[in-house]
DNA sequence: ATCTGTCCGATTGTCAGACGATTGCCGCAT
DNA sequence: ATGCGGCAATCGTCTGACAATCGGACAGAT
């Protein structure tokens, strides 16, 4: 009954016109005939092209949509875009909300992407990296006894560190993460906001070795914050190998 | 005209009709009302439910399908899916070929992901894993004449390895990466099939070190295979900061 | 009893055509 | 040149329809 004759054969995969629209425009813009910011033709235009209906084109484009390699340029016009990381990485991250990863993961995780990103930021930041950082870890001073100030604080803190990576794949692979791991903090320091002194001094000997690029430092200092994090998270009663749950916007809705 | 009196609006988003059909699905898959491997209704249940039309219904249909979240099974009717990684990762891997991300970036990348992701190969590998790492290693070795073989073993030795570590969350991080990795890989063996021998040699001592959970020698031969990619890639002549190319399938096309 | 061929309802994929609402642009008045 | 009104283009949505396909039921053949 279940194949068990000599000859197989392939399987045959009536693709819908939809996706096929969406699988030709794709195309040319992988091979880079259609360029970021070239437009798209309008809807009527595409009918022409294709020979398909006007719903047939809007449900193909629809998927060109999602994937991010067309948007809405000025609200009206199609033009190909380039797909954006946290869109992407938004649903990347559902995904493994879904598959109930576990804090345990995420940690080791985060901890095997530490020090060799504190690296990078070290070799590559900037002044205006120095500069951004050092206004964050002011208003997180400032604003210190306010937990729910201090997690976002520290959300951009960690999102403008690895920007001072300047390196793209690597924010590319952290994306998805951090988005897990920004709930988690923001409960963490919620649940526990006596451990904010010690974030704050985690984050002036952070950027402190970025300013000397002292790898040394910031890999030390990176590990401690680490480790703070999940005593935090220890502290607030949950288990490490319960799944993580997340708070995710719908990477539809920024401007 | 802008903005300058007491009284602030929020900003009105007219959000078309089946951007709001498939958040609201998306919601239900997301808050756990609907879990995987759930049927969506047929498309007229939703019509009525939602109180638009099929075609609206459709393309909200078509976002979620492209999102992973819904897919159809039996080649019919729609249901709540896990996205696989695989589908994601390869729009973010495409998301950077469209950036022209280069060598350069694409090897730091790696070299802070390695250590982290061998210790935890190192500590969560079960006996599966190291046999089936023995399998593609003698497998390498009996077609060492063979580059093309090689390349695409080499890729197989090093999911085998990231799987290994039995961590999903760092399994999606470096996903998108060894996506751009894999076809530089196979080029670099291509163009210098003198760098197989140490490219077997590698694969031997970090299955070795998976064997005996050896951190150190783990770490030790992963480094030397990673500095091995970046001199092949040097002796075949290009340019560290030149952008990574890729051949990128589909992502919707498999089994 | 198992297999094959056929029929029917349900559902999807696709189409034709239409209408109101926005948007961009163009010409006109200032 | 600048600002404004008006027009055409385009999008979002809807109505209604039809063919192809799938799931399952049912009857006939081996």
């Amino acid at each position: 009954m279940i194949q068990g004759v000599a000859t197989r054969f392939e399987r045959i995969k009536a693709r819908p016109a939809y996706e096929l629209v969406a699988e030709e425009i794709e195309g040319k813009i992988l091979a880079g005939i259609l360029r970021p910011g070239d437009p798209i033709g309008t809807e009527s235009e595409l009918v022409k092209q294709f020979g398909v209906n006007r719903s047939t084109v809007r449900e193909g484009i629809r998927l060109l949509e999602q994937s991010g390699l067309v948007a809405r340029e000025s609200s009206r016009r199609l033009s190909v875009a380039v797909p954006h990381y946290h869109g992407l990485a938004t649903r990347m991250s559902r995904a493994l909300v879904l598959q109930q990863v576990t804090f345990r993961e995420l940690f080791h995780t985060s901890r095997a992407l530490g020090p060799g990103s504190i690296d990078q930021a070290i070799d590559n930041r900037t002044d205006e990296d120095l500069e951004a950082l050092d206004a964050n870890l002011a208003r997180t001073r400032e604003m210190r006894h306010d937990a729910r100030a201090v997690a976002e604080l520290d959300a951009e803190f960690h999102r403008l560190l690895d920007g001072a990576t300047h390196n793209r794949v690597l924010l590319l692979a952290k994306e998805p993460v951090n988005i897990l791991v920004r709930p988690t903090t923001a409960h963490i320091i919620a649940n526990n906001p006596s451990g904010i002194p010690r974030l704050i001094e985690a984050h002036g000997h952070l950027v402190d070795a970025l300013r000397t690029r002292d790898r040394e430092k910031g890999r030390l200092w990176i590990d401690r914050h680490l480790r703070d994090w999940k005593a935090g998270f220890e502290i607030s009663g949950r288990d490490l190998d319960s799944a993580v749950e997340a708070i995710i916007g719908d990477g539809r809705g920024e401007a």
